[in-house]
DNA sequence: ACCGTTCTCCGAACAGTGTTCGAACTTCGA
DNA sequence: TCGAAGTTCGAACACTGTTCGGAGAACGGT
């Protein structure tokens, strides 16, 4: 409707607000979330630390924005994974979103952390906020592609509406990638003599050849818990 | 030798480190580690906050210590239900290690998140340290559990003295396991729709009937990386 | 039993933090 | 043009981790 009626001030809030962000980023990376402070940043955009309340209520209201920037940012790196392999084999494509995980999340350790571990002391995600739905597109090209290597199109992407069984399988295979990506940044992969990339690839095609639900054969086993 | 010539400092002292410990880790456990204060320590020990440089040269020094004493803590409650399940059959004495695993993150989730993922700014954990070893100490229940499993013995025990393949399949396994533990502890796992224990033993399970490497058949599938 | 060394504890201080308040100043929409 | 809204700032408050110097107590050797 009105998107040329942007003020400057409007502009300018935009665009500081950007730039907050992106310092308060770039502590983060360099010193984790113990080394991004208010008057740090304040300090590096150049103004009175009185004036960032301008722009966010406290510190966990930036926290909060680095948390959805940092799970659209390792959505992006995998959801472009999943479009440049468009047309390829199923299970390559989804080892593709494997190793964009990884990679980012050996790009930036501490975003990882920050994204995934409770790390804030009185922090608790809003449920229905920005962060939850931010989260969901980190999952989206895991639950396609996966469907894909099963033949099931897009049936997958609708997680709380599956079976129990279902849940299961795609929790466990995400559950082991993760797992593995979480040891390996933080150093507990005994360093210098596990390869992570080739343990993480191993793992995750070896999960994938018996991931598959049973056909036909053994329907004996107990359905649910 | 002269254990019975234990000064009262000495006594002392040992008890001040341990209510210390204590202490910290409580509030560690109360509101994560931006919870645990230098001075809210010296204040709830009764003493002045320059005090407590007796005892640790520094903050990062005592977490190092709330470190340590987690990695015991849970290495201790992996080790008892291995324990308790000596004679049982090789995959539910895994199993029990399994829920241990799971049921001390869930009861100490604050500081299951302390050892597994770096939270402090400038910490290094120092190799050949005493957290290294009381890490190792987690492991080693397991190692031997799935090496009762496989029929194997204690031969698994030596973890850096394995093929690349065997490596690769017990690290796999407790991926799995520390992903899901990881993802369902920081409120991950669609909480109220998922159930975390049944979950963790499903796939755990399920990863154990496909974990075993090939016996005969197949043989000539690429051997490693 | 003494004495010198060592350990323990404390008050004060320093630099740093997140946050609040009130007052100036600028920009906006009508 | 005028009132309202938004922006910036300095000062202050209550914290934090850490250092320093001194007072007092407990220790081991003679």
């Amino acid at each position: 409707m009105r998107a040329s009626t942007e003020s400057r001030r409007d502009r300018q809030r935009r665009e500081l607000v950007a730039e907050i962000i992106a310092v308060a980023c770039r502590q983060l990376d360099e010193g984790g979330p113990g080394n991004v402070s208010w008057r740090g940043v304040a300090r590096e955009v150049g103004m009175n630390p009185a004036s960032l309340y301008t722009y966010f209520a406290s510190l966990d209201d930036l926290f909060t924005a680095l948390i959805t920037e940092s799970f659209h940012a390792l959505a992006g790196a995998v959801g472009q994974a999943f479009d440049d392999s468009a047309g390829a084999e199923p299970v390559d494509r989804l080892l593709a979103c494997v190793r964009a995980y990884r990679a980012w999340a050996v790009a930036h350790p501490r975003r990882f952390n920050l994204i995934w571990t409770d790390q804030l002391p009185g922090y608790a995600a809003p449920p229905e906020g920005p962060t939850v739905t931010a989260e969901q597109a980190v999952y989206r090209p895991f639950l396609l592609a996966v469907g894909e290597t099963e033949g099931r199109g897009d049936r997958l992407a609708e997680f709380a509406a599956l079976p129990t069984g279902d849940q299961h399988r795609l929790l466990g295979l995400f559950g082991t990638l993760h797992g593995l990506v979480s040891l390996e940044i933080n150093s507990h992969l005994a360093p210098g003599l596990v390869d992570g990339e080739a343990l993480i690839v191993d793992r995750m095609t070896h999960a994938l050849r018996h991931v598959h639900p049973p056909r036909d054969s053994s329907s004996a086993a107990s359905p649910d818990q």
